[in-house]
DNA sequence: TTGTCACATCGATGCTTGTCAATAGTAGAA
DNA sequence: TTCTACTATTGACAAGCATCGATGTGACAA
């Protein structure tokens, strides 16, 4: 049996969101992805996701006690999630309000469809 | 040559995959999800399985150099892969040889997608 | 103004993770 | 058998991250 061939890849190929599967990936290109993925890879974010995926708008305020976390921890929680596009936050008076990106995670989504 | 053995997923990750917009996400159900992100949160990882999927098999010993890491990382890599269900591995030989999981990727595909 | 409320930021702490050298395990070759 | 090649595991280290108390910031009310 002779020697398994190595892969290179094309550096110089650049697709914002393609699919894993069309080619390969550049460095740059799998740092974005992975920060996208690393917003998605704690438990305390995703079902912050999904409290607010349930409403229109929810308030900062209104994660804490559901979520069982401190307000600095929402605080930075949230951050991370808009950071990744996932979430927008809007501040109407005291209150910040969140709301999620379908388009965003239509995106993501589309990057592990083959 | 003796019969292949297939390595086996790890079955406490295998149901998991209601879409997040659809139901309140319990703090178990949450954990499982954010392993496989967390899984798919490392570039080295994702351009990883870039390279898996553009074949329909790859082995170890061609990962090194194109990901230019060591063999103990890459065989750490592999097997967080692995263990969350998104690659396949068979020992033929002396060699490791990786496959993608299509409809693994599908689920998590489906977790994003409204 | 002063006080209160909601959120952001800072600093510290403990846990997790990516990395590699060294080593062990395993399968073919000689 | 002995030797060589590929992979897995161990141990250690540094960097990153989740968490929360304390503090800062801005907005509304009195």
């Amino acid at each position: 049996m002779s020697h398994p061939k190595t892969i290179t890849i094309d550096e110089n190929v650049v697709s914002c969101c393609s699919p894993l599967t069309a080619i390969a990936m550049s460095e740059a290109e799998a740092g974005d992805i992975a920060q996208i993925f690393g917003a998605l890879s704690d438990p305390v974010r995703l079902r912050m996701l999904s409290l607010v995926a349930a409403e229109d708008e929810v308030c900062s305020c209104a994660l804490e006690e559901p979520l069982g976390k401190s307000q600095p921890t929402i605080s930075h929680h949230t951050r991370i999630l808009a950071e990744a596009g996932l979430i927008v936050g809007e501040k109407r008076g005291r209150w910040m309000w969140w709301r999620i990106v379908p388009e965003r995670l239509g995106e993501v989504s589309r990057i592990l469809s083959a």
